[in-house]
RNA sequence: GGCCCGUUCGUCUAUCGGUUAGGACGCCAGGUUUUCAUCCUGGUAAGAGGGGUUCGACUCCCCUACGGGCUACCA
């Protein structure tokens, strides 16, 4: 990279962050890190009316959760004043007055309401309305009205926007980094808004202003931007600023059916839509995020980060290091990937897996202090070494393994029907006294004991190993009936087979 | 409607003119585990359609279809 690389994310704090929004930050943080380059955070909230106040904080959050902090931006490493641009207006102000002292703006005086009808109109009779030099000089602008009645106007606080003057009959040629060339008739584009009668800039002016004072050099954005990037390369043309460059990520669209992935999907689909928990205060309600659900982040940040980009191995699995050294903007696709809630499953499988028994014990630990179970981290350690494979979240883990410290009060009924025998009872009761007689008291030995008992007496190993499965555990599954004997001891395997020969016996 | 972008197994994707079109998730089967899950092995399954260009096209060009985005004083 010729130049210092410095990347943004500018997400609008009118909600939670939804993952697609999560995904830029990730590629732009790759970015960032792979070129040694610096990524920032900015706040657009340049529209008033859908400012949510706790949103700042929880993209803030977000980013840090996930691993990607920002470098620079809100409250962090501030160079360039304010990264919020509700604080920024003044500077907005004073590059929008300088396009219309250099002829590429304009006033606008027409209301919102005068323009809705002639648009309405202009679809009755089959046209298409686009605001520009075909009827700019019509309307109620400084470009129709004398300078002294613009003056007036202005004066008497007359409510005005500034539009962008787009030039005519010219087809502008733009480069992205992973589209390539694209063609766009300026014909076709209208004179943006930007700046507002409210006195704050539209995103198109307040975005240009900032990369350029903030030195951005890259902007890596969705591809629902792809359509202003016209406007965008014309503004940096008239402001005479050399633009970044530009690359427009796909979108994540829904699992099943048309369009992008959103907040709804996840309602219906059962998987969360945001990295973290967020309640709204207005209404109350409350949506869990990945983090919530028991996702790890690095898992959360694997997955997202093969959503449109793919570094061209075979390898799935990489860490935040990994990723940096092989992220390319030149790898990511074109096209908009449905989002997969199964393979983003598998993705914390995998990490579950990888963890240490110990860190998972830890992390196990306090769920089974809530449900008053006071264990050493050594047994719950052994204990996760036993059940790790079969989980997804720490949060399975109880289910997984409540028969290792409750005595089962159900079986299982088509089981008790299927293996009780006539001498089932019998033979429970000579293996309660081999695992009396057992006095070295672990997996191995009680398993090598049991057996040669079996075989010695031919009896089959199913007409033991299924009843005593039963009268453990409850039901046929868990792990290696060994360990789970070993790990609740001689006593509690006793008792709990002589309360399953009771009920066993009585539901017969 | 207008403008722009896209289109390889059901899904995420590899392939940057010559491959039996590869991998992963899911699904199915077999094996291991005398249980269940995991795991292992195998299988299923794809270049939207039509024209070109070329000795040769998934790959380049055009058209159509389909999908997506934008079309606000929202970002």
């Amino acid at each position: 990279m010729k130049s210092k690389v410095r990347v943004r994310f500018a997400p609008s704090p009118t909600g939670p962050l939804h993952i697609g929004g999560v995904r830029t930050a990730l590629f732009n943080y790759l970015f960032a890190k792979k070129h040694h380059g610096t990524f920032i955070l900015r706040i657009e909230d340049t529209d008033r009316t859908r400012f949510v106040p706790t949103a700042e904080q929880y993209i803030v959050d977000s980013l840090n959760w996930s691993g990607i902090p920002f470098d620079e931006g809100v409250g962090k490493n501030e160079k360039f004043g304010s990264y919020r641009q509700s604080e920024r207006a003044e500077i907005y102000k004073k590059y929008a007055t300088e396009l219309i002292e250099n002829g590429w703006g304009y006033y606008a005086f027409d209301t919102a309401e005068e323009l809705d009808i002639l648009r309405q109109n202009y679809e009755k009779e089959g046209n298409t309305f686009i605001y520009n030099h075909h009827n700019r000089q019509q309307l109620n602008t400084s470009l129709k009205l004398t300078q002294d009645e613009v003056n007036d106007k202005l004066k008497t606080r007359c409510p005005y926007v500034i539009r962008f003057k787009t030039p005519e009959n010219e087809i502008l040629v733009l480069n992205d980094i992973i589209r390539g060339e694209i063609k766009m008739d300026t014909n076709t584009l209208d004179d943006k808004v930007l700046f507002k009668s409210g006195g704050m800039p539209t995103y198109h002016l307040a975005n240009i202003v900032d990369d350029h004072l903030m030195e951005i050099s890259h902007v890596i954005r969705g591809e629902e931007w792809l359509p202003s990037m016209a406007l965008h390369i014309l503004l940096y043309r008239a402001f005479n600023w050399t633009p970044p460059l530009f690359a427009h990520l796909p979108l994540i669209l829904k699992p099943v059916g048309k369009g992008k992935l959103s907040k709804r999907d996840g309602e219906q689909l059962g998987f969360p839509v945001f990295p973290l928990e967020f309640v709204n205060e207005e209404t109350g309600e409350t949506v869990k995020g990945y983090k919530e659900e028991g996702y790890f982040p690095a898992a959360f940040i694997n997955m997202l980060a093969l959503l449109g980009w793919n570094p061209g191995i075979e390898q799935e699995i990489f860490s935040l290091d990994e990723l940096v050294q092989l992220f390319d903007l030149e790898k990511v696709g074109k096209s908009g990937s449905k989002f997969d809630p199964e393979k983003t499953k598998w993705f914390q499988h995998q990490y579950l897996i990888q963890q240490s028994d110990r860190l998972l014990a830890q992390l196990f630990q306090p769920i089974l202090i809530d449900k008053n179970i006071d264990e050493s981290l050594e047994r719950i350690t052994k204990l996760v070494s036993l059940i790790k494979e079969r989980a997804t979240f720490v949060a399975d883990f109880w289910d997984l393994s409540d028969f290792f410290f409750i005595s089962p009060n159900v079986y299982d009924e088509k089981a008790i029907n299927k293996q009780w025998k006539e001498d089932t009872e019998s033979l429970l009761l000579t293996l309660i006294d081999i695992i009396k007689n057992t006095e070295e008291f672990t997996s191995d030995i009680l398993e090598s004991k049991v057996k040669e008992w079996i075989t010695l007496n031919e009896i089959s190993f199913g007409k033991i190993m299924q009843p005593l499965r039963l009268s453990l555990v409850g039901s046929l599954k868990g792990p290696h009936l060994f360990d789970i004997i070993e790990f609740i001891g001689k006593e509690a395997t006793i008792n709990r087979i002589l309360k399953f020969i009771e009920v066993a016996k009585n539901q017969k």
